[in-house]
RNA sequence: UGGGCUAUCGCCAAGCGGUAAGGCACAGCACUUUGACUGCUGCAUUCGUUGGUUCAAAUCCAACUAGCCCAG
C-alpha cells in the first residue's frame, strides 16, 4: 500500500522541523513546504525576525529538509496573505478595531491555500509545528485538543479551522513539551535546535504597527481627535484611533496622577474614551461570526470556558443564542479588556468547542 | 495703579537651614505566534532670576520677573 503523502508546513523554526521528522518517522510520504507571504523582501528584510514567517525561513527549512532527505518547495503565497491577512489588518484598524493576524493567516493562509495547493499535489494531508492536538470525536466532529504543555497551548489561534481543513490536518508536536521537542531537534542534529521562539507581528518586524497601517493607506490614515471621559469630557488630544486598544494604558500621554485605560474607542465621532481600571472590565460581550468546532451549536444555557486572547487563562460564561450567527456571552465574573475584532475561544473540557469574534461589550 | 498670594522634573506634588520624597507621563528591557495587561530599570548636581546672610539655603533677606486673587 503506497504511504500517505504530507505537505508539512515549514517555518525554520524548532517545531516544524521536528514535527517535519516526526512525520517521517511515521512512516508518511513528506514533503516540506514553506509559505512565502513577505510582499517586499527589500523592505521588510528582517534576519533576525524568527519562527513562523520570518524571512530566514526558506534557508533554515531547505536546510532541515535536506538533513531529513525530504523534497522541499517554497511556495507563494503573497496575494493570499496580503488581502487575508494584511488588509483585514489595516481595515480592522480603521474601523477602531482590535484584529489578531495570526487567526486570519492560520485560517485563509496556513490552511485554506496550503490545503488546496498540497491536494492539488496530490497530498492527503497537511501537518504543521503547532502545540495542539487534532481528535476526531464521538459526535464525529474534528477539534482541536490543547496540547500537552499548558504553557506552550497555542489553540486559541486555531479556533476558525473548519471541519474539512481539521480532517486533512496533522499536528505530531502537540503530543509533546517543548523541552521534548528541542532535545528531538538536537539528537538528529538539527540547527535550528535553539532558535528563539517567534513573537509579535510577523509582517511588522519593527513592530509598530500604527506606522506600518500609515505607510499602507497613507492619507486615510484617522486623524488626531480628542480623548474624553465617559461623560464627555475632553481630556485632551489623540494621535489617532489607529493607536489605540481596549484597555491600553501605555502610550495615552495623559498624566492625570493615577494609571488609566482605553475603554472605548469610537470610529464615527474620532474619540477615545478613558476610563479608570476597574471601567474596563465587562460582564458579557456579543460575538458574530461563529465557527464551530468540537460543538455543532451552543444552544442558549451552554456553559463554556472562554479565552478573549491568546495568554487568558479563560473565564466561564453562559452563552445565550441571539441570531442564527450572533451571542451574547454572560461571564460568571467580570473580565478585563474584552475588544471588538478579537476572537473568543469557547473550551469544553480539553477541546477547543468553537470561537467567534467579538463585536461589542 | 495699590494690597495679598504663589513660583521645585513634561504634569501634579513633598520639602520649612544641613546637602532634592512620591505619583502620573515618558524611555528601555522582560513577558508574548495578535493588540493589550503586567513586571523590572531609568528619569531634577538642581529648586523663576540676580544678589545677600550663613560653615551650610529649595528652605532666611532684598530686588527683579511671571502667574493668580482682591481692590480700582
Amino acid at each position: 500500500m503506497e504511504k500517505k503523502k504530507v505537505v508539512i508546513g515549514m517555518s525554520g523554526g524548532v517545531d516544524s522541523s521536528v514535527a517535519a521528522y516526526l512525520l517521517k518517522e511515521q512512516g508518511y510520504d513528506v514533503i516540506g513546504v514553506t509559505m512565502q507571504i513577505w510582499q517586499d523582501e527589500d523592505v521588510y528584510a528582517q534576519e533576525e525576525n524568527g519562527g513562523c514567517c520570518g524571512l530566514s525561513a526558506v534557508d533554515d527549512a531547505r536546510r532541515v529538509a535536506q538533513r531529513l532527505e525530504i523534497p522541499y518547495y517554497v511556495m507563494n503565497f503573497k496575494s493570499e496573505f496580503k488581502a487575508n491577512v494584511m488588509d483585514y489588518f489595516v481595515a480592522e484598524y480603521l474601523k477602531g478595531r482590535t484584529p489578531n493576524p495570526c487567526i486570519a493567516c492560520n485560517r485563509y493562509v496556513k490552511w485554506e491555500s496550503l490545503l488546496r495547493r498540497s491536494m492539488e499535489i496530490g497530498a492527503d494531508y497537511i501537518a504543521t509545528g503547532h502545540y495542539s492536538r487534532i481528535a476526531q470525536l464521538e459526535n464525529g466532529r474534528y477539534a482541536i485538543r490543547r496540547s500537552v504543555t499548558e504553557a506552550k497551548d497555542q489553540t486559541y489561534a486555531l479556533y476558525n479551522l473548519t471541519q474539512n481543513q481539521l480532517a486533512r490536518t496533522l499536528m505530531p508536536v502537540g503530543e509533546y513539551e517543548k523541552d521534548e521537542i528541542r532535545t528531538i531537534a538536537e539528537k538528529i542534529g538539527l540547527m535550528v535546535a535553539h532558535k528563539k521562539d517567534s513573537q509579535e507581528i510577523c509582517f511588522i518586524p519593527d513592530n509598530d504597527y500604527a506606522g506600518f497601517i500609515e505607510r499602507e493607506v497613507g492619507a486615510a490614515v484617522p486623524p488626531s481627535g480628542n480623548y474624553v471621559t465617559k461623560d464627555g469630557k475632553v481630556l485632551g488630544q489623540h494621535k489617532g484611533i489607529t493607536h489605540y486598544t481596549i484597555g491600553q494604558r501605555r502610550g495615552l500621554n495623559l498624566a492625570m496622577g493615577e494609571h488609566v485605560f482605553v475603554t472605548e474607542i469610537r470610529p464615527e465621532t474620532n474619540e477615545v474614551v478613558i476610563g479608570k481600571s476597574e471601567d474596563v472590565f465587562s460582564n458579557e460581550l456579543y460575538a458574530e461570526n461563529l465557527n464551530f468546532m468540537a460543538l455543532a451549536d451552543f444552544p442558549t444555557g451552554t456553559r463554556l470556558l472562554a479565552k478573549i486572547r491568546y495568554a487568558h487563562k479563560g473565564a466561564m460564561c453562559t452563552i445565550e443564542r441571539l441570531a442564527e450567527d450572533k451571542i451574547r456571552c454572560i461571564f460568571d465574573e467580570p473580565q478585563r479588556a474584552a475588544t471588538p475584532g478579537q476572537a473568543i475561544v469557547f473550551y469544553d473540557g480539553d477541546y477547543v468547542a468553537g470561537g467567534a469574534t467579538i463585536e461589542r461589550c
